[in-house]
RNA sequence: GCGAGCUUAGCUCAGUGGUAGAGCGGCAGAUUUACAUUCUGUUGGUCGGGGGUUCAAAUCCCUCAGCUCGCACCA
């Protein structure tokens, strides 16, 4: 190792370790293991989709909890796959379609173009696959499932018929969210409410009764009004409900329609008239019901207008139509102004234009377990992190619609209902075909993606995975697929398995850049994560990734944090090269009977901390303070403070020392190895190689077997010896960081050694001050009980005792008396703080006693430490 | 309109009742034999405003403001 690289290299030690993993199997999930199960399903990704900076963080939590509970001594599976995402994959197809060959699905036909769309999932889809691969995840790849294959299929199909036979699902003619561009339904969940700078029309209807008197309408759609078959007052609006039940003339195509009452009407808005288009509103529609109105509908699938719009409107796109209808109604002198005006605007979520109501036959699904589903997200059954998300699951469960499930789409799960040919109305509902299919006709509709999905965490499993492995223990995944997914998902739990499909929902942030804007293709403010990996190295990214990521905030994406997971690693393996210069280590290392020095006593004291709070951050799913607090363990206590006060004993002639500190080092790291492996599993899989630490706790030779460390791992140490070897280590530390400043302050370099004496205090401080001595660079620390300082020579008051550094000739007396000055200042404002809460009568009171006596504390701390500033002062000559 | 979240150092963010923190940046210094992807020191905050509860509030409550995000929606 020693000839290797001074910076960690990451891409070969990654796709090293990654193979071997592989190689011997590691991800496998055996349903026959004794071991007590833990698995996760993964959100699956779009089969042509690509990996994002969202689906590191995911997959990279994912990781970490199947990781960690491998070394809990759990049988872990974490089942992965992709979906068959039928819009956007259709999309996609059909764009390439039109681009190179100018052809439409409908040219090629249904079959000729499902083989066109599996063509191009066979190029792609495996693509984001190979890229959590990369990431270090470790999916039990052999059973990757997809929502299009056969056995999943059969299950969707299987799930339909149940819920068709119970009454769940239904057929019928209903106002839906039409995609004009993709040219299908589409549910409430895949409809954005978007903000649109328009127009307020205000038009005028003649009186059919009162001919040259009119009536002022307010829309904003007046493309539609040839659609129109009423308009609309509230019963009991004072100006108008004398014209009820008479009539108006729509202007073109011209017809009398009739003025109707009913209480859905706003009076205060614009004119308090509404004019009326059943086919075209999804208000409307429900008054054209109330009322027994027309329906005509003036628009192809398209959004262009037909026939019935009249000829000079037919073919017109609509937003062209919105133009020439305001313009005619101009030349007819019926346009009485047009006003600004925002609103609401219904867009498509894939194809992103405003989608249209329209009426259409459609499969519906009435949700099934609504109410159990939501007594289990409520009594903690399934439990929300952070809970907060349960209060919109609940709004939403409350207020739960019928599912429109069918989409006109080709690429998807085709509908099993067969239409007899001689009778329509006579269906065959199964999930195979009729014997006698020429005289039946299938249903064109394929079924929501998301009818797929709601299956994913039993569907993907067999009889013996599921009895083992099913209901799941966490699931991971954005607050923004509620709905879409975890609703249904445990809707369809209940509903098929009478189980809940997960325990634990943990809900992850969304990534936004720097301006807080959220990622997207479109805005290309998302940076490749595999440019990233290749830069940082996994390890890197996950690390700096999840370091950042709070419980369920936002997260700004800065690659700033990315670096630092990489300098991090590098870090790491420097340590790791310094243990490596001085000797083998050994597998394992029993601290029993082993001499230890203050600065080991500590250090292991604050690895058994970490330990403790590494649990208790994991209890609560905060991955963060997991990450920070290995940081923070590492890189200040390990490297910053133990490794340099080692040093000590590293190089010195005591063989005894020496061996006693690597074996504290081979402990710590060892132990540390296995709490990083969750989040940099390459790297610390390479320095547990490179050190040859055992690991077959559980049956396996690798580090991701390796045992979770325990937290009573220094049982064998009498704890009032750690908790004395802790109190010097943190004393040196900090006489150590105030030497340091006290050397900035008179301006003496880093790197030159400098004389300096100390008037000891504890009595311990001569076993200490060869270490003291190397950690503050001095060529002496002279101990001298009754030492007298020169006038105006720099000192400083350290948990030590006075430390004084002699300066020969030039010292500023007067700077000196200045900074000791600030010091006493700091030290009686402190004073005067803790004094006046002790002379609180109701604190004293009222303060639990543990309170009130560590301020007692303080206060004689402090004290102390202002008498002998006061004295430091005197000698300076005050 | 309803609901949620956020507001702490120049920046990104930790910190949920008991002495305000980290990283980055800035500034100063150092190639000290693991690491310049480094080390040392330092600068920097009346914790968004106001009010309240409490012996004690960044933390709990109320209120206001700003910024996000859901849900609903008047044509």
């Amino acid at each position: 190792m020693s000839e290797i690289s001074k910076a960690y290299e990451p891409q070969a030690v990654e796709e090293k370790w990654y193979a071997r993993w592989l190689e011997d199997r590691c991800f496998a999930a055996d349903p026959a293991s004794p071991k007590p199960a833990y698995s996760i399903v993964i959100p699956p990704p779009n089969v042509t989709g690509m990996l994002t900076l969202g689906h590191v963080l995911n997959n990279t939590i994912q990781d970490i909890l199947a990781r960690r509970a491998r070394m809990l001594g759990r049988e872990v599976l974490w089942l992965p796959g992709t979906d068959h995402a039928g819009i956007a994959t259709q999309t996609v197809v059909e764009r390439k379609l039109r681009k190179e060959e100018g052809k439409t699905r409908r040219d090629l036909g249904r079959e000729a173009f499902l083989e066109r769309v599996l063509e191009w999932k066979e190029k792609h889809g495996g693509i984001i696959i190979a890229q959590l691969k990369k990431l270090g995840c470790t999916c039990d790849w052999a059973r990757e499932r997809f929502t299009m294959d056969a056995d999943y299929s059969r299950q969707v199909q299987e799930v339909f018929v149940k819920l068709y036979n119970k009454g769940l699902i239904y057929r019928g003619k209903r106002m839906v969210n039409w995609c004009p561009v993709s040219l299908t339904a589409l549910s409430d969940e895949e409809v954005i409410m978007k903000p649109q700078n328009g127009s307020l029309y205000h038009m005028k209807y003649e009186l059919v009764e009162h001919p040259g008197q009119f009536l002022e309408i307010a829309t904003t759609r007046p493309e539609t009004l040839m659609g129109d078959t009423a308009v609309a007052v509230h019963p009991h609006d004072e100006r108008y409900k004398h014209l009820i039940g008479s009539h108006v003339w729509r202007p073109f195509p011209k017809a009398a329609i009739p003025i109707i009452g009913d209480e859905h009407i706003d009076p205060t808005f614009g004119t308090g008239v509404l004019k009326v288009t059943p086919a075209h509103d999804k208000a409307d529609f429900e008054i054209g019901q109330r009322h027994g109105l027309e329906v005509i509908d003036v628009f192809h699938p398209n959004a262009t207008l037909n026939e019935l719009a009249g000829p000079e409107f037919a073919g017109m796109d609509r937003f062209a139509a919105r133009k020439a209808a305001v313009e005619k109604l101009r030349e007819m002198g019926l346009m009485v102004r047009e006003e600004p005006y925002q609103n609401n605007v219904g867009y498509s979520e894939r194809a992103d234009v405003p989608i249209e109501p329209r009426l259409s036959e459609q499969w519906f699904l009435k949700y099934p377990q609504v109410d159990k589903s939501l007594e289990a997200v409520n009594s903690g059954i399934v439990k929300f992190r952070p809970e907060r998300w349960a209060h919109v699951y609940d709004h939403w469960m409350q207020n739960i619609q019928d599912w429109c499930i069918s989409r006109q789409l080709w690429w998807g799960h085709r509908i099993p209902v067969w239409y007899r040919n001689d009778n329509p109305a006579c269906v065959h509902v199964d999930t195979t075909a009729p014997a006698d299919p020429e005289n039946w006709t299938q249903e064109e509709d394929v079924l929501d993606t998301w009818f797929s999905s709601w299956l994913w965490p039993f569907a993907t499993m067999d009889a013996e995975t599921r009895a083992k492995f099913y209901p799941t223990a966490d699931l991971v995944t954005g607050p923004d697929i509620i709905f879409f997914w975890v609703a249904r998902m445990i809707m369809a739990g209940y509903e098929f398995t009478g189980q809940e499909p997960f325990a634990n929902v943990f809900f992850t942030g969304l990534i936004r850049d720097m301006s807080g804007r959220k990622m997207s293709k479109s805005l290309g403010n998302s940076p490749d994560p595999l440019d990233l990996i290749a830069k940082y190295g996994a390890d890197g990214i996950r690390f700096g990734l999840l370091r950042i990521a709070p419980q369920g905030q936002d997260i700004r994406f800065d690659e700033k944090q990315v670096e630092e997971g990489r300098n991090f690693a590098n870090k790491l393996w420097n340590a790791a090269r310094f243990r490596q210069m001085h000797g083998p280590s050994a597998p394992e290392v029993n601290l029993e009977g082993l001499p230890l020095s203050s600065y080991s006593l500590d250090i292991l004291s604050k690895l058994q901390a970490l330990i403790v709070n590494v649990n208790a951050a994991y209890d609560e799913y905060r991955f963060n303070e997991v990450a920070q607090s290995l940081y923070d363990f590492f890189w200040s206590e390990y490297c910053d403070n133990y490794v340099e006060a080692a040093k000590t004993e590293i190089f010195s002639e005591d063989p005894s020392a020496k061996a006693s500190a690597l074996a504290v080092m081979d402990f710590v790291l060892s132990h540390f190895l296995r709490l990083l492996q969750p989040f940099m599993p390459h790297l610390a899989a390479e320095l547990w190689a490179t050190f040859g630490f055992q690991a077959p706790q559980h049956g396996r030779e690798h580090l991701m077997y390796a045992a979770w460390p325990n937290a009573d791992l220094l049982a064998g140490i009498a704890p009032q010896r750690l908790a004395s070897g802790s109190e010097r280590a943190a004393s040196v530390y900090q006489a150590v960081r105030l030497a340091r400043n006290l050397r900035a302050e008179v301006r003496i370099p880093s790197n030159k050694k400098a004389r300096f004496h100390l008037k000891p205090q504890p009595e311990w401080v001569a076993q200490e001050s060869e270490t003291f001595a190397r950690l503050i660079n001095a060529e002496s620390v002279g101990l001298q009980p009754d030492y007298e300082p020169a006038r105006g020579e720099p000192g400083v008051l350290t948990p030590l005792g006075e430390l004084y550094l002699p300066l020969e000739g030039l010292v500023d007396a007067s700077a000196e008396l200045e900074r000791i000055k600030k010091e006493i200042a700091k030290v009686e404002a402190e004073l005067v703080t803790v004094r006046k809460k002790l002379s609180n009568s109701n604190f004293v009171q009222n303060a639990p006693a543990a309170v009130v006596d560590e301020h007692r504390k303080r206060e004689i701390d402090w004290s102390e430490k202002l008498a002998q500033l006061q004295k430091m002062e005197q000698t300076l000559g005050a």
